[in-house]
DNA sequence: CCCTTTTAATTAGACAAAACAACAGTTTAG
DNA sequence: CTAAACTGTTGTTTTGTCTAATTAAAAGGG
């Protein structure tokens, strides 16, 4: 009787928690969280920050707000954010032609080597989540149901 | 006026953003997040704090770190969450009766009232979201496909 | 029964992420 | 030209998470 403590300890009853998409998407993305850390901690880089080389990848010359805006973050929370990449070498900031306010973003020659390497990591990773579904078609059904609820 | 470059200003292009489970989790919770603080910010409840009362609500008498280790997370920080809930009048602490360490949480009898009205604004606000998608098949598959993505 | 090891709750600390207001320089609109 | 709006930035605050250390108490072995 001794026996089980704490390993089949967990009768818990999670009531009405368990039918809540709101927390269900919690554990999950608190798992996805902390297993991207895993992967991408000798990088130095955070999910966050892996958008915004994405989005600065595919958009060349966007400004720093027009990157928050579409990340849904606030423009002030990409100063931190730019400088980290800025202090990686992976992007650069370079004066915006036709307004002295803002800087355009662009990648460096190593950020794009860096990209490369940082992409292939979290593919992989993504293939290993992704493979816990039956196939492809219940990962995009997943993607276009959660794309929906982003929705404002 | 109201939208002027903004609204049509966006053809950002996610490229490989999209396809990502863990991208997309982020952003859906995101939006959970803000529009669970919107419809329980006068309430001061987090939705953390919000699965702390559900979790003691449905198992009288758990212990704290019983809670945290439901919960996911540590037992440090169930301390400032239960003093919270506790200077509300929500749970209490009564001592465990075989073990002078610990703690036994419960619901105090405001704290069933407030849990009633609680879950009424919170069921309310799931439904919103849930109607998005197609019918109650839909959600069931969610939430099932989100718990397999939660697990270690 | 003593002694060592665990465990529960707590505190304090560092830490990162996010929200928000304010501000200077700059652009834009009336 | 003047007022309003925008960009990047700084500072502040909040929030959450993690770690280590502390105190009290339980558990187990000899």
């Amino acid at each position: 009787m001794a026996d089980d403590k704490k390993t089949t300890d967990t009768p818990v009853d999670f009531g009405i928690l368990d039918t809540l998409i709101g927390y269900r998407l919690r554990r999950a993305q608190m798992n996805f969280f902390t297993k991207f850390s895993e992967v991408c901690s000798d990088l130095g880089i955070s999910p966050g920050l892996f958008a915004v080389i994405v989005i600065v990848e595919k958009n060349p010359g966007l400004t720093q707000t027009a990157v928050a805006q579409a990340l849904g973050n606030d423009r002030s929370a990409m100063v931190a954010a730019v400088d980290k990449l800025e202090g990686m070498d992976i992007i650069e900031r370079r004066p915006a032609k036709n307004d002295r306010r803002s800087y355009a973003l662009f990648m460096t020659q190593y950020g794009q080597d860096y990209f490369k390497k940082l992409t292939k990591r979290v593919m992989e990773y993504e293939q290993a989540m992704a493979s816990r579904l039956k196939d492809d078609d219940e990962v995009t059904w997943l993607l276009e149901k959660l794309q929906i609820l982003s929705k404002d």
